[in-house]
DNA sequence: TAATTTGATTGTAGAATGTTCAAATAATAA
DNA sequence: TTATTATTTGAACATTCTACAATCAAATTA
C-alpha cells in the first residue's frame, strides 16, 4: 500500500487546489468566463498567494496548536526578519509575523501532541538572538483560516 | 461594471476551491484516479475543513493585522466558547482559539488599516465579559496560513 | 461632441480534467 | 486457508476549463 495520504497533506498545505470556476459562475450568477477573466486578473496581480486546503488539524496528528510569543535580545533586535525567515521553513510553523510591543515575533506553530512540541521548542525555538519566549497553548480550536469548526 | 472581484474573494475566503487532481498525479506520479480516492478518503473521514485561496493581505484591503489577546471575567471564565463562537461569526476574524494561561481567547483580526480596527475593537471587541485586551500588531507578516509570502 | 483607446463581459468550441464503473490487486480478519 | 474489506488502476464518460474572437462599456483624447 501506498502513502499517498500523506503526500497529500503536504501538497495540499501550500497549494495544488485551484479556483471551481463552474461553482462560482452559478453562485454569483455570470458567465464563466467572466469568472474565469476576474480571477486571472486578481492572480497577475498577485492579490491571491495560493490555493490550498484547510484541515481539521486534529485528524492529521497536527492537533497541539500554540501561539509562541518572542521577544530578541539587543543584538537581534533591529533585524527580526533574519531569525523570522529562517523560522519561516519550518514546516511546523503556520505563520510568523513581526510586530511591535513586548513581543517582536509571533508565531502559530502546529504539532502532533505537548512531546513534539517540547522537541519543537528545544530544536527550533531556542536559539541565539532569542531571549524569552511565551507558549499560549490552544485548548479548542473555534475558527482557523477563516473557516469555523 | 459588475464589482465581480469582491464576490470572488469573499467565496475564497472560506472556499470554492477544489483540488488539482491531474497536477498531483504528475507530482507524486500516480495513476489520477488512485488520487482521486485517497483525496475522497480524506475529505469522508472529515480531514478536509475546506479548499480555499490564500491572500496578499494588503492587496485585498486587509494589510492591517493583529493578534487579540483576551481576558475574560470571572463569571465568563468556565464558558470561552459562548464569546468565541460569536466572535467567530465575524468577517475580519481569521482564527479564534480557546487558551490556557493569562489570556483566555487569542484572536487573529484582519482590516483595512488602525482606523478600521479601532472601530473593530470599539464595537465587536469591547463587550460584557472581556475584561482585559492586549491587541500585538504585525509590522510585517512572513508565513501565513502555512504560505511564505 | 465624436473618435479612439482601453478594459470588461460573453458565447463558442476544443482541450484538459474530473468522475464513474468494474476489474484487479493488496491487506486484514475469521 | 478462505472470506471480507480496502486500495489501486484503466477505460469510458461527463464535466469543466480556457483560448479566442466578438461585443459592450468606460475612460481618454482630439
Amino acid at each position: 500500500m501506498k502513502d499517498i495520504t500523506r503526500k497529500l497533506i503536504e501538497l495540499f498545505k501550500k497549494g495544488y487546489c485551484t479556483p471551481q470556476i463552474a461553482r462560482i459562475a452559478k453562485n454569483i450568477k455570470q458567465p464563466s468566463t467572466t469568472i474565469h477573466y476576474n480571477i486571472k486578473k486578481l492572480e497577475k496581480e498577485g492579490a491571491i498567494a495560493a490555493y490550498k486546503a484547510v484541515f481539521d488539524y486534529k485528524k492529521i496528528e497536527e492537533g497541539f496548536c500554540t501561539y509562541v510569543l518572542i521577544s530578541l535580545s539587543p543584538d537581534e533586535y533591529g533585524n527580526p526578519e533574519r531569525i523570522g525567515k529562517d523560522l519561516s521553513k519550518h514546516a511546523e510553523i503556520e505563520s510568523v509575523d513581526i510586530c511591535t510591543g513586548d513581543w517582536e515575533l509571533v508565531l502559530k506553530v502546529r504539532v502532533k501532541d505537548q512531546d513534539e512540541y517540547y522537541n519543537f521548542v528545544k530544536n527550533v525555538i531556542s536559539r541565539k538572538g532569542i531571549v524569552k519566549i511565551k507558549s499560549l497553548v490552544s485548548f479548542k480550536q473555534l475558527k482557523t483560516e477563516f473557516v469555523e469548526l
